[in-house]
DNA sequence: TGAACGATTGAACAAATGATCAAATGTATC
DNA sequence: GATACATTTGATCATTTGTTCAATCGTTCA
């Protein structure tokens, strides 16, 4: 029988699933709707990259402090207590995540904001966390 | 002399920074700009607690299920196609973030989203992903 | 009360992350 | 070209994260 199938609650599967549902502690309807609304693979990817780079107190502080100004890396190891080094490193995936963008002048290298939507996406959260 | 202290580009501090400032990289002007305006350290913890809740792909699955219905834990782990203990770790962080809250009916535990701007948050990066 | 089952928890472990240090690049100036 | 210096990169290490497995808890129902 398929119910000598499903053992254990741990490794439940949706291919365990079949018509004798009814005896189960699952909702099939309930599963099947949301099931068909999922992200998409790449909807996810790409929404927890936007996240995972916001997901940081030092790459925060890096953001915010380039949403006032763009600045050398330099400025900003100042700016964040931090060394060079590990700024660098932080603006390496920032770069990556294309959320910053920089120039050369000189020796010095200046970091921007490159992505607007990230930028009022970060707004609006600390506008929330600001007044609540 | 002061420049004496300042060896090394890996290990300069805020503190290191004295009068004699204009041989060095840094603009100190907008550094003191931009540090006048930092993120207080209330501010980034609640920024970052909220983003990393939003940076795994499972955290993010689960709560755009739970945005279309409320779900058991049985009916998320078919959804998510994952584990019933992998799931119920995942919520408890949700939990502890607030995000999420449950009720219990019978031996079935019900989750539901708790954070209407969190919510709206996540939709508005949904929005963004899902247009560009 | 005890059997069944949904959910939670803790331990363990692999993988990812973030900082540091040392070394290497790249650019300007002499 | 040599030197100085801003930045990047790679290696390393400690910490955190996410999953699995096994054990436990809580509720229902016979």
């Amino acid at each position: 029988m398929s119910t000598e199938e499903i053992k254990g609650t741990n490794s439940r599967r949706t291919e365990d699933i079949d018509a004798t549902c009814e005896e189960f502690c699952f909702n099939p309807i309930a599963v099947d709707y949301v099931q068909k609304r999922m992200l998409t693979e790449k909807e996810s990817t790409l929404l927890t990259e936007i996240f995972k780079a916001l997901s940081s107190k030092t790459r925060l502080h890096i953001l915010h402090a380039l949403s006032q100004r763009e600045l050398c890396v330099c400025d900003l190891s100042l700016v964040l207590d931090l060394s060079v080094s590990a700024v660098s490193h932080q603006l390496r995936l920032l770069k990556a995540a294309r959320l910053v963008k920089y120039r050369r002048e000189g020796k010095n290298v200046y970091y921007s904001l490159d992505d607007d939507h990230v930028v009022s996406l970060f707004a609006y959260a600390l506008e929330h966390v600001r007044h609540s």
